[in-house]
DNA sequence: GGAATAGTGTCTCTGAGACAATATCTA
DNA sequence: TAGATATTGTCTCAGAGACACTATTCC
């Protein structure tokens, strides 16, 4: 056992406790048009925050972040990213705590399954993500955290058509312009739009029907690059 | 006090420690040219690595970074920033123990007068920072550490003509392309760079002299963007 | 004048952005 | 047919990239 030069080792200094949260957003389709959600889970004590877990001590980020989605939200399968550690001293009531924040962006199917009275959607309105029963802020700096996702998934989503296949196999140009518009958080011009995503997509063939106008072609993901 | 279910508090739980390590980068002149350098400290068993130090328990990151320059390497007044948590589980030697991997850019004259025996810098050569001694690899995961650092000091060297002020306050636009040269890697023309960078600059009315061929003009960073 | 370095003119490509026309479906 | 939506034509503008030319200094 390793021992420093005062014969102790490492678990004898007091130390921060380390937690991992995750903001797992999406998108979800609601009357007035698609608006981007994150996923939050209900505290005992009645307030939301995003799910998390403490690192245990041989455990890794990565597999803290998987457990805290399957135990507190019953989500699996998904891969989050590091996004920054959170450390204002003040952060957790609980004590020392500092965060190493996730995110993840994923199909509203993966978790239309897990929502229950106390593992709710979130979405986004006015640049502000309202939570159920009228509360203002999530628990801890879950609010910054959120805002961070936030930036995160505009920043992979400019330039690339769906890297977290929101919009599964195939889709129309229209499909991807109104996630875009709804990822971005405002209007994109169609004409613009479809020449420079065009490239990065394969048309399938078939085409739309049954609704009103013209039929549109559907086109999926080239993937020989990270589309 | 906090305490959970069990009656237990935070510090009665097995966690990680918590470190935070600094690539502290700059540019240093050679007699063949301009190049990126890593300030590396050495440690008690003789191999090199990133000066880090344990983050203390009501200690915030960007404290503990400032500290870990201060006590190792002798440096203060600058700016880390995290660039991200590594923790593979067998990184450190001495037990669990995760860190919170820091990067700043600075100017040379700022690391001048501290190095010593055991505080050197490591010039980047193809590819790879080069150590004294001969040494192969820096200690624990600081390959990693400073490989990743690189990539982001490229990154905040594209398109903004000198961020870090690793130039002083006048230089040449020859001075400018050395110096992206040696950050990105590779040959950048003349022109094409010229117009990239103009519109970024404000000429000083004074011009080179002493040396042969045509007087170059003093530029300094516009100060209305984050140059 | 010759060597060396600084700075500019110009051409080609590419892509964004905007407007408007044309195409093809449903009701 | 009218209405709705998809798709394309075209014009302008800006910037990257490349090549070659001109300008100004020191020796």
């Amino acid at each position: 056992m390793w021992l420093d030069s005062r014969g102790l080792q490492l678990s004898d200094y007091p130390r921060p406790s380390v937690t991992v949260d995750v903001a797992l957003l999406t998108v979800i389709e609601t009357g007035t048009g698609t608006l981007p959600a994150v996923l939050v889970a209900r505290r005992p004590g009645g307030d939301w925050a995003l799910p998390g877990t403490f690192l245990r001590i041989d455990e890794r980020l990565h597999s803290a972040a998987l457990r805290a989605l399957r135990d507190k939200v019953g989500v699996t399968g998904e891969h989050p990213r590091q996004l920054r550690v959170f450390d204002d001293p003040g952060r957790d009531p609980r004590g020392r705590v500092v965060t190493v924040a996730h995110v993840d962006l994923v199909h509203p199917a993966r978790l239309a399954g897990r929502l229950t009275d106390s593992v709710r959607l979130a979405p986004l309105v006015a640049e502000r993500f309202v939570l159920p029963d009228g509360q203002e802020r999530l628990a801890f700096d879950h609010d910054l955290i959120t805002a961070e996702a936030m930036r995160w998934a505009r920043g992979t989503y400019t330039g690339r058509p769906d890297p977290a296949r929101l919009l599964g196999g195939t889709f129309t140009l229209n499909d991807l312009r109104r996630l875009h518009a709804a990822i971005h958080g405002g209007p994109l011009q169609k004409d613009t739009f479809r020449r420079r995503m065009e490239p990065l997509l394969v048309p399938t063939g078939e085409r739309s029907s049954g609704s009103v106008g013209r039929p549109a072609q559907f086109y999926r993901r080239r993937n020989d690059l990270d589309n």
